[in-house]
DNA sequence: ATATATCTACCTATCAATAGATAGGGAATC
DNA sequence: GATTCCCTATCTATTGATAGGTAGATATAT
């Protein structure tokens, strides 16, 4: 049975995947030890086992979190620049959308000012790593100030979800994203 | 002394800037009562006079903001669509790089589903009041999509302030947003 | 092969701190 | 004398965290 991936224990998954879904619910704050413990079937002390404080769990969680978000854009060696923006705003959309849940750094990043430094950190390592990626894909579309269209990008993503959760109106997520791509690499 | 407003108490007033302080930094379950209360000299008990539950304390605070915000923006009737958009950007520029907080109802909105009623009601309404003043300025101007452009323009400004806030650089913010009026309403 | 030790993954029980909220009192103001 | 505005005192619930125990698996030593 091979186990190449960095193995957490089945679990720690749990617990990560219970927090996640409340953090991107309702922020830092928003989950708690006993809260995910109850929902799990175990007790609260026993996640301080797997997660030791909760600066930890919350460095897993945005640590996991960023990795397979970006895990699930596309190879940049092997489609288009439009294709992969395509691909980048329907992780967007799948987290929106299918989870109807907010992106979790999203959320991390307007509480930053308030969460733990290790926390902070990580979640601002996410919109670095969204950065580079970005970057890359319009330096290869030979689009002027990709820097600046990169962080662009991002933000109407972060804000278009927090737009339409606060609407109740996934439409207009869509409309907002419609023909970004598209838009977004013309001139 | 005339004070044709709603009338809020000075104490009443100095609770809302403290929570709304508080609330822009880390969301609805980052500010307490004793924590306002010790930050202005009362005691925590005293905050349940003006504000019965904190449920009554979001929804001032949420009502309060969105008036100031929306009485900041230039009137509709005596500037120009660009100088308008402007304004727009202007505003939540104050709320950033000045204040250097993030926008509270972006904050609120990221954690609406975890939110009280009547204060996710209240959050819904200032995107809702803020949609139809963008609807407007973009009908004026004759851009296509008024509806869509508004919530572009939105989402671009609360992504914006999560993303440099984020990245401790408010650069990302001044360069996203330029250019952005002329850029908006061209085509 | 058997006995011993260690490790894993939970448990119970409990802690101090903090949360929002309430009852009832008192001084000042109108 | 009623209203306004704050107080003390207290309540219950919840927070993250810790100490210490235990059953079962695994590893090591004899």
């Amino acid at each position: 049975m091979p186990k190449t991936e960095k193995t957490l224990s089945d679990t720690a998954n749990r617990i990560l995947d219970v927090a996640e879904k409340m953090a991107r619910q309702g922020g830092y704050y928003a989950f708690s030890f006993r809260d995910i413990a109850a929902e799990i079937g175990i007790k609260s002390a026993s996640i301080h086992y797997h997660f030791p404080t909760k600066e930890d769990l919350g460095e897993a969680l945005v640590g996991r979190y960023t990795d397979q978000f970006l895990g699930a854009l596309g190879r940049l060696d092997e489609s288009t620049p439009s294709e992969l923006l395509v691909q980048y705003v329907a992780a967007y959309r799948q987290a929106l959308i299918e989870q109807d849940l907010m992106c979790l750094c999203g959320m991390f990043g307007a509480e930053i000012a308030r969460l733990p430094d290790p926390v902070a950190n990580r979640t601002r390592e996410f919109f670095e790593r969204n950065l580079v990626w970005l970057e890359t894909v319009f330096r290869a579309a030979g689009t002027p100030n990709p820097e600046t269209r990169a962080a662009d990008m991002i933000a109407r993503m972060e804000g278009a979800m927090i737009l339409a959760r606060s609407m109740h109106d996934m439409d207009l997520f869509e409309r907002i994203t419609a023909d970004l791509p598209a838009e977004v690499l013309r001139d």
